[in-house]
DNA sequence: TAATTCTGTTATCATGCATAACATTAATGC
DNA sequence: GCATTAATGTTATGCATGATAACAGAATTA
């Protein structure tokens, strides 16, 4: 290899998230689910009734990129939507979505747990407080020149 | 936030590279550069007269997306092609582009310290080794089910 | 020499992410 | 109560990144 790229943080953090993300999106066609779709599959099920609007800034994903996610779920009968306001819906994961959500889990939750177990051992203990300081880091310099 | 999937690693590892390319584009829009753009041009500098093919390789970049990112950088003139092979060419950084490559250089120091500046003092020492890990780990873990 | 591999390239598609605009509805300030 | 402001869902659109398939020309190999 010989990557002068791999001792920046910021460019090993992409390259890592993006083999991860290959890998999950990998299992995750076998459910016929985008990771995206997943994730939104286990964020209602830990918070039913949630708003559109709500489930994209928890995911930071734009309002109108909601449109089209939750959109295909509900067109493949996995979530309902029902009216709480003039304005907005809560959603909820149909008996369909939460079967589904079941085998979204076993999914999941192997693979994150074949990530983890890749990591050394020395470091798993401390593993995911530094990406949580990372995430929390890049957020906050975000901003700023 | 109450986010269900903050525990599990490759969602905040994708959070945290999302939130970090962001900055860093952010940063980078002002000498006109895209982050693949950057990371072409540090490329170059490290490892003059490297083939087209061999950088997609080593950034992780098909062979046909780097035909655009090379004809742009070349348009501006800040790359030279010199042919090495009858079907290969070597790419090196043009005096425009290496005067480039230092602002870049001057932008990437600053941001990936302020990222690491983010991340609290005792995990500082193990955070470029776990982000290491989460890259092999996740580049092992891509195939298989 | 023949078969295979590699390079650069074109074309095309899927996905993710950002922005702007809009109508409807709710909340707020006075 | 009414006028202003804010929020929600939506449509449309564009940009950036990645993936795949196909091809011609050139180099390697068997």
């Amino acid at each position: 290899m010989n990557d002068p790229l791999a001792n920046l943080p910021g460019y090993v953090l992409r390259r890592a998230s993006s083999a991860a993300l290959a890998g999950l999106n990998r299992r995750l066609s076998a459910l016929t689910l985008r990771h995206v779709d997943a994730s939104l599959l286990m964020l209602l099920n830990g918070q039913p009734g949630i708003t559109q609007s709500e489930a994209g800034r928890i995911l930071d994903i734009q309002r109108a990129n909601m449109v089209p996610i939750v959109s295909r779920l509900e067109a493949r009968g996995l979530i309902d939507r029902q009216r709480v306001d003039g304005r907005s819906q809560g959603l909820y994961l149909s008996a369909e979505g939460e079967a589904l959500h079941t085998q979204v889990m076993t999914v999941i939750d192997g693979y994150e747990q074949t990530l983890m177990e890749g990591v050394p051992a020395p470091l798993r203990k401390q593993a995911m407080a530094v990406l949580h300081a990372f995430w929390q880091s890049a957020e906050a310099a975000i901003e700023g020149d």
